[in-house]
DNA sequence: GCAAAAGTGTTTTGTCTACACCCATGA
DNA sequence: TCATGGGTGTAGACAAAACACTTTTGC
């Protein structure tokens, strides 16, 4: 096999970034780490690391996603190729992004210290390097329009969570409130969510009725016509 | 600076593959060549070529473009990061797809000639290599997300164009047929169209008037709020 | 005068929005 | 008993879908 006739052609470097996003029940947050290399050593930056020859893209930002917060079966999905010739003055580096959500206190605060990480409300993010900046804006755009159609919402909470919760989480991803009647009538009626007998008693003397999603019966829907909001 | 830092990382070559949507009135169709290095010579291929180590990955994408097809200008798109580690077997090339739509008419048939190239309506596309086959999938299926909310339908149309071409475009990216009236009033009712003082005689006795695209009018809409369709 | 495509309105249906009160409970 | 958040229904506005006939003109 002939990678001869390819031979001729520049070699790059191809690096990962990954934007985390978790959510605190109030707040949408993205984790960020303080770099550990130069340039630009310990500042503020998306947790990322390169591409190896023998593994593919997909496959590399699960391997880093993994190496750096534990996690692994995590849902995560390719952003965009960042690609400017000088975007990393450390050298040639095309940067694929990926945005990555989990449930936030399953990122625990061992790793947290080990990585120098911490979590920053999307609003309040602190200087970032490189065009990393740019990166987080993508995949918060990215996010409201994808959880407006695509049920990933509840890879941002436990299983069991309630409506309220639900809500909050939406109303954090658009930054919008929603009316409550309007958004439980909706959402319930996709028929997509399995009610429990428990209810959540931290947060009210009523308590909230606990929810989780049933992936079988999304499936049935799937066939693209489900709109979440 | 310190490129120092990245030199134990792996460097792979990045492809750039490129899905050149057409529409001929009738059909949507995707530009095809015959592939002219090993492996697969001859073999029918999206147009590609390889990003260098000096410019943008997205400038490599129109250089690309506009090698193969003597266009600049033309309405690019990132489309997807192809990325197995095996799934060029003449080495270890990641691929950045993109999809282009251009005015069918403007790629002359001396150009065809010189690239081997060829239209196909997207139903009948021939085998193609490696995963090229996938990446028009995808890029079908985000042109019809696409459409329904942007105004780039008309890169595929002639500059002015009638409403029976703009439906057939359409419906020729949806795979359905859409009901005249409804079709005619919602885009007119978007107001970014300017109707001509001329008709189109070719295909009609009655002749249909030209309209234009204002790309001014649009932009005050841009606020999102824009359905096509 | 007829074939072939362009152009044009109205009614029905469904979906989205706005809006306010009672309920259950722990303190 | 009261403060707090949970739970529920209806009416009006708006957008989408269904549907058929008249117009123009080259042959």
């Amino acid at each position: 096999m002939s990678i001869i006739q390819y031979k001729n052609n520049d070699r790059l470097l191809l690096a990962i970034d990954c934007i985390i996003f978790g959510f605190d029940g109030r707040y949408l947050k993205g984790l960020f780490v303080k770099r550990q290399i130069e340039p630009q050593k310990d500042k503020w930056s998306l947790m990322g690391g390169f591409v190896k020859e023998t593994e593919s893209v997909n496959n590399a930002a699960g391997r880093i996603l993994n190496e750096l917060t534990g996690l692994s079966n995590i849902y995560m999905e390719q952003l965009f190729c960042f690609g400017d010739a000088d975007r990393d003055p450390g050298g040639r580096v095309v940067s694929m992004s990926y945005f990555a959500l989990i449930k936030i206190d399953e990122y625990t605060s061992e790793l947290m210290n080990t990585h120098n990480a911490r979590w920053f409300e999307l609003n309040k993010i602190p200087k970032v390097i490189f065009d990393h900046k740019q990166m987080v804006k993508l995949a918060k755009e990215r996010l409201q329009q994808k959880v407006s159609n695509h049920p990933i919402g509840f890879e941002l909470l436990p299983d069991k969570f309630t409506l309220p919760q639900l809500q909050n989480l939406y109303e954090a991803i658009y930054e919008t409130p929603l009316d409550k009647r309007n958004f439980t009538r909706k959402i319930l009626s996709l028929g997509i969510l399995n009610k429990l007998k428990e209810k959540e008693k931290e947060s009210s003397r009523k308590g909230a009725f606990y929810y989780m999603f049933d992936k079988a019966k999304y499936k049935k829907l799937e066939n693209e016509g489900v709109r979440f909001i």
